[in-house]
DNA sequence: ACCTGAACACCGTTCAAGT
DNA sequence: ACCTGAACACCGTTCAAGT
């Protein structure tokens, strides 16, 4: 890539992640090229489809999670926590951006499938671990978690419903660890 | 209102329930003025918003689920599940519905507003009832519900979580109601 | 009273023309 | 190689002109 090439999708990422973060997922492109100072058709050079971009901007984030889970050393319950936490925190730092979360662990084509895989599988280990304990109930699996992740951040999402999300939030975890 | 207006409304009515059975809550108005052969100024002056059309479409749809609540006769827990499954699959009719549902329970100005609020009702009592035969947890409301069969709802909603869907309703209903 | 559709300001997407 | 922005086909929304 070349080097103007490489500056401009750079500052096209860090221009997206502020619209995002303001407008949520159906962001305007056009805004972001602007904001970029980019012509339009070089953000669809960089990023062929608003899915693309969304991917791109959020890999970073994920990776990050699964960093800090994987340093975490802490009993497995308080872990598992963390994680789910984390995870919900992720999905509702860009609003309406569950979708493509969700949808990337599926599908293999996605830039942004590999991290979201890692952000599962450590996830279900610590699933795993809890239910070996008797901590956590038997009948879900690291998907179901992610999906209950996704359905919480949407939750968040909702200005109507935001008011008790911490409380929902509380209920899931505690029907996925019953104490 | 003068005949042809009444005529027009309906009609309009009759076809967003198609339009937004296909595409979801944000289908195209423009189109929908299209196929129901009136000028898009017609469907404006009688939704001047998006929301004002979903608002009228839903509410018969809501008020039917109440009546069918209200009549029924079985044991409570049964009636609440049935409850449940009802608004879950009423959310799931129309995608993307949920935010409208879920906003019109708390706002006072929306159209659907006593609509939503007698389905919450029927369901709250459902679960007061449950919850005093020890069925149910105590520490959740029926608008905590309400929430619950959005975000159960999203979870259909999203392609990649549907085949796990009836999993995470039994999951969360089940949290709701401990055997 | 009610309806119509042109007009406006946006949008996503493509692609010929430039460097 | 890469960038640009005009062009196209849409959209939501408003409103003057019609009946």
């Amino acid at each position: 890539m070349r080097a103007d090439a490489r500056e401009n999708y750079e500052r096209l990422l860090v221009v997206a992640r502020d619209v995002v973060a303001e407008h949520g997922a159906d962001a305007s492109l056009r805004d972001v090229a602007r904001k970029a100072g980019v012509g339009l058709g070089t953000l669809y050079r960089h990023f062929p489809t608003r899915e693309a971009l969304l991917e791109a901007l959020l890999r970073t984030h994920v990776d990050e999670l699964t960093a800090r889970a994987a340093e975490r050393e802490v009993s497995s319950t308080d872990a598992l926590l963390t994680w789910f936490r984390d995870c919900v925190t992720l999905n509702h730092e860009y609003r309406g951006v569950g979708a493509t979360l969700t949808a990337a662990l599926e599908d293999s084509e996605s830039a942004l499938h590999n991290s979201c895989v890692a952000l599962h599988d450590i996830g279900a280990r610590l699933l795993d671990r809890a239910q070996a304990e008797g901590a956590a109930r038997t009948d879900i699996d690291g998907t179901d978690l992610f999906a209950l992740v996704a359905a919480l951040a949407w939750i968040y999402d909702q200005p109507s419903l935001a008011p008790r999300a911490d409380h929902l939030f509380d209920v899931i975890s505690s029907a996925v660890l019953p104490s």
